[in-house]
DNA sequence: CTATGTGAATTTATTCACAGCA
DNA sequence: TGCTGTGAATAAATTCACATAG
């Protein structure tokens, strides 16, 4: 069933794949099966040859997935074909751990901009990126910068997402715990680092 | 349909559910209905209601839920009613976010101790919290901590995930970017900042 | 008249079992 | 023989529509 529309399911699934796909890339392999990448990454073998049955035939029946040739299907599913800039808004601890984290560069995403209101932190530089102030953040509309990442306190997360919406962003990672509104649009996709361990209780034995 | 099984997605959705509405109590609300904690957190009324019709009745129709009563059940149907102690392993840029993070408190959750291998991190205080050696890592048993949150490099995630299931860890909250593997017993809710924001760019619309 | 709670309908996702290719 | 790819079967989740309670 080739390039029927892909569940958003997979969607969520393939980065993991990718992650797992560069893994044994950097171990010098060039092939891999869908039972042995199942098996690094802690899910089902048909789960994965499924999702992949999506968006077309690359695997050889007896052999497994060239490596390169997939990474690179799945990169051109997830449009992370060309590298993506990214800001960040808010350098609080958060935010400084955000832009310290080496993952982002696996999934062609670059941060090349960051922002902060406070006096102390703007000019900063950390991790090569130099703080500015958040009354520059409508200069991204120029930088061609789509993609926000937001770490501020809930108070100004709303007023945040606007400026950024304006400025043209179509995408926005959110740190902060709380919904925010954007227009159709513009993407927004919550991480809300407290919440998954709310949820860890209630899967726990009791005793 | 009172107390069936609660599907894993209402279960996943609760804490959203609680942290909308610490919210509105916070405001002075003493009673919400499920249109205006939907519209709050970005979601369906009609989802909010089947989620909690779930695990029983306690709105009243016309008027709508008595925030502390539904508030109080949802941390029971959590196992949130006491407050748990949660050990931290890994104080580096991530870490010392999740130290410094104001969130857990409204899960019940408490970060009790805190680990690391780096000498110069060893014996300093953060939010209050001593950071231990890493050899230290077995008194946890004696202090009757269950929940550890990993965020060390992936190299050692497994090691350390091992030494935490000795000790009887019973959930893990793992930021480390890897598949880490436990016995049945023991829970594993991973979280990995970077595999969100790769799933952006499909979404943004192009152009 | 308003808002809950829930059966039924629909949609979506997972799992299985195996045909078919290398 | 080993592994992919996929229809069919099953399971799960979402959405709807409305009876019912305050």
């Amino acid at each position: 069933m080739r390039y029927s529309r892909i569940p958003d399911e997979t969607i969520r699934r393939l980065p993991i794949y990718l992650r797992g796909l560069v893994f044994i890339s950097e171990q010098g392999q060039k092939k891999v099966s869908s039972k042995a990448l199942a098996e690094l990454l802690g899910v089902n073998s048909w789960q994965i040859r499924k999702d992949f049955s999506h968006f077309g035939e690359f695997g050889t029946p007896g052999v497994g997935y060239k490596i390169d040739v997939l990474t690179e299907q799945i990169k051109k599913i997830l449009k992370l074909d060309d590298v993506c800039q990214a800001a960040l808004v808010g350098v609080g601890n958060l935010g400084s751990a955000v832009l310290a984290y080496p993952g982002f560069g696996m999934y062609s995403v670059r941060i090349a901009a960051a922002f902060d209101s406070h006096p102390k932190k703007v000019g900063k530089t950390i991790n090569g990126i130099k703080i500015e102030d958040i009354s520059n953040l409508k200069s991204l509309a120029k930088r061609k910068i789509e993609i926000a990442i937001i770490a501020v306190p809930q108070r100004v997360a709303q007023e945040m997402t606007d400026k950024l919406v304006q400025t043209g962003v179509k995408g926005i990672l959110n740190f902060s715990p709380c919904y925010i509104s954007t227009p159709e649009s513009v993407k927004v996709i919550t991480i809300d680092i407290a919440i998954d361990l709310a949820r860890l209780p209630y899967y726990m034995p009791t005793g």
